[in-house]
DNA sequence: GACCAACTTTACATGGTGTAAAGTTAATCA
DNA sequence: TGATTAACTTTACACCATGTAAAGTTGGTC
């Protein structure tokens, strides 16, 4: 079959995509670049994919199916108050933020630029916050919403703290553990969450 | 005096860059349209300003010195204790990122493609951290820092708090207020930072 | 043996930055 | 007054990545 020939091919660019990002963070990597490092001519990338956000956005979705996302989000969605929501949703969100991170990174910075990256961007960014409504809701249903925060407000500032940019500057720019970012934020996201009504 | 004439030059340019950067935020401004908005060929700009990141540097001083920043910061320097000097700084710093934030989002856009813009930007946030730490040792000295957090953590902590990512965020993207942004934050960095010891 | 999907090769348009160099204007000074 | 020169203009070009275009090659498939 032809399209199994595709299939491969498509596979290995978004294997040497992969690999680029995760190897050179710092300097930007072409389309040049990965097209030769999966061994297949610039065009080629072009015929499976119809720009860079796109290529991005699929090398995303690659990285999101090896990584078994469903299971990983089980302990925030079965935990059964708030508090535990948040622990473990911060504790998933710093495992896949770190898998994901530079090709994040690619998208961030092309973001301005083009407006299907900042799409990209924003749909994958946009689906996280929802898990952070869901940790104020639980939070809230407890009783334990501190009186000061409507649910928007609060999710907005658990959001804000759970920035990929927040991220990055505390464990890439000032040298935090991934430990120290979960423990550091979750007790902040906690302490600044939590009243006693 | 033909020196007259080249500082009379060089402020029409910076007044150039400075409104049409606070125009049109979205739309980048280039070399180009600078020149064109202050009635002078695109070389003169180069004659003044060796790159885009020196223009963009002097744009941020040719701000600082219209603001009498010394001014602005005095009730965030004078403040008494620690939990004053947090809310001092924050209002100074919602107003001065209210002002600047057209520059820094220039610059932050050019930062990952651009050496000097990374250093002119780093040059001026770093001195915002230097408040934070301030305000940080502050709190310390008057006890109140919770104990969970050593200075330099809790500095972090707040500086990322204060971050103009996370001002961009809650003010351009979420639509909070200024009074909103220097309220919540506020809020929320005392609850995060002071501990009842 | 014809067909065609997948890929290659070559070439070019675009857009902004920065460099280079020759030409123009008018203030300054001997 | 006339030469000098600082400030600015004009024109042209190199660069670099993205994306488009089109003709050519290879090797499964029917």
């Amino acid at each position: 079959m032809h399209s199994e020939i595709k299939q491969k091919t498509r596979a290995l660019i978004l294997e040497a995509s992969l690999q680029l990002l995760n190897r050179r963070q710092t300097s930007s990597v072409n389309m040049a670049d990965i097209a030769k490092a999966a061994g297949v001519s610039r065009q080629t990338v072009y015929l499976h994919f119809s720009n860079r956000a796109e290529l991005l956005a699929a090398t995303l979705s690659y990285i999101d199916a090896k990584l078994e996302l469903q299971v990983r989000l089980q302990p925030a969605i079965e935990a059964r108050t708030g508090a535990k929501k948040i622990s473990a949703f911060i504790q998933f969100w710093a495992d896949y933020l770190n898998e994901i991170y530079p090709v994040l990174y690619a998208l961030m910075r092309m973001q301005h630029e083009d407006d299907a990256a900042a799409d990209v961007l924003s749909d994958k960014l946009l689906t996280a916050k929802d898990g952070c409504r869901d940790a104020v809701s639980a939070l809230d249903d407890d009783g334990f919403l501190d009186l000061r925060w409507s649910k928007d407000t609060a999710t907005d500032i658990l959001w804000m703290l759970l920035s990929v940019d927040n991220w990055s500057m505390l464990v890439i720019e000032s040298g935090w553990s991934k430990q120290q970012y979960v423990d550091h934020i979750t007790y902040a996201a906690k302490k600044t969450l939590i009243g006693v009504n």
